[in-house]
DNA sequence: ATTTTTCTACGAAAATTTTCGTACGTGTGC
DNA sequence: GCACACGTACGAAAATTTTCGTAGAAAAAT
């Protein structure tokens, strides 16, 4: 299947997280990490990530007896996928008002600030109309 | 029930939409906005308001025999809780990663881009460490 | 070599969310 | 009055998502 219109359940984007961070994981790999937060069971884990290959969200290494599964979809490109779905159903597509709710509600360093204030500069001189 | 950490569903959220959108309404107005982008029956509508009213979502009015509703929940609120949650799941907690990805997809106006700028110049003089 | 552990596969139960059929009461027009 | 449109209530089916038990093969330990 195609990932790339696949929206991924909230257990699913759990591993996706972790294999992003991680990198190619082991079921076991991964069903750790997930104790770390809540108890869960090797064979659900398992079980999510044999459906999650399906779906195209995942690709496994089967050449051992341990397969070894990696994201199949890149972090950014799920994030801007994500992010689109999220301001469309919640902020009805405005991104300026999200932006300055998450500014507003985060504690976020001077550091990020001017991050985010020369790409502002570089948005107004490419010429936002 | 509290409403506070009730959590929509997708469902839910675009009944909320039409609710904050449109302030007080009956069963048939919402049903006729969500039949706007897809096919929803009239009973189910109803059942799914029903539902949130027994949440905490929503309150109604039944003084008349047509019942009206009302969102029990402040859009901002309830968007400050769902961004807080994206947040994490999606952005790691990272609010400027997430801002950044949110300005680069869009085209935000350059309007916005001046009151988001604003913002950020509070931001540092009120002392972001 | 036998037992124990570790792994995958798979079906199905459990939990959640969404949809809808049916019943039944009330108002409206004829 | 009677028929018909329009409303709520409610249970349960359908669809989706999550969890887990069991079986059986392969590796590791004893």
């Amino acid at each position: 299947m195609n990932p790339e219109h696949v929206k991924p359940t909230e257990a699913e984007l759990e591993i996706l997280q972790i294999l992003w961070a991680r990198g190619a994981c082991t079921v076991r790999e991964v069903n750790e990490q997930l104790n770390l937060k809540r108890e869960t069971g090797y064979t659900t884990t398992l079980k999510m990530m044999q459906i999650m290959t399906e779906k195209g969200l995942l690709t496994r290494d089967e050449s051992q007896r341990t397969h070894v599964y990696r994201a199949a979809v890149q972090e950014r490109d799920m994030q801007k996928r994500l992010l689109d779905k999220f301001l469309d159903s919640v902020f009805k597509g405005s991104a300026a008002s999200l932006v300055m709710q998450a500014l507003g509600n985060s504690q976020t360093s001077a550091e990020e600030l001017r991050e985010i204030r020369k790409l502002i500069d570089e948005m107004e001189k490419g010429g936002a109309k």
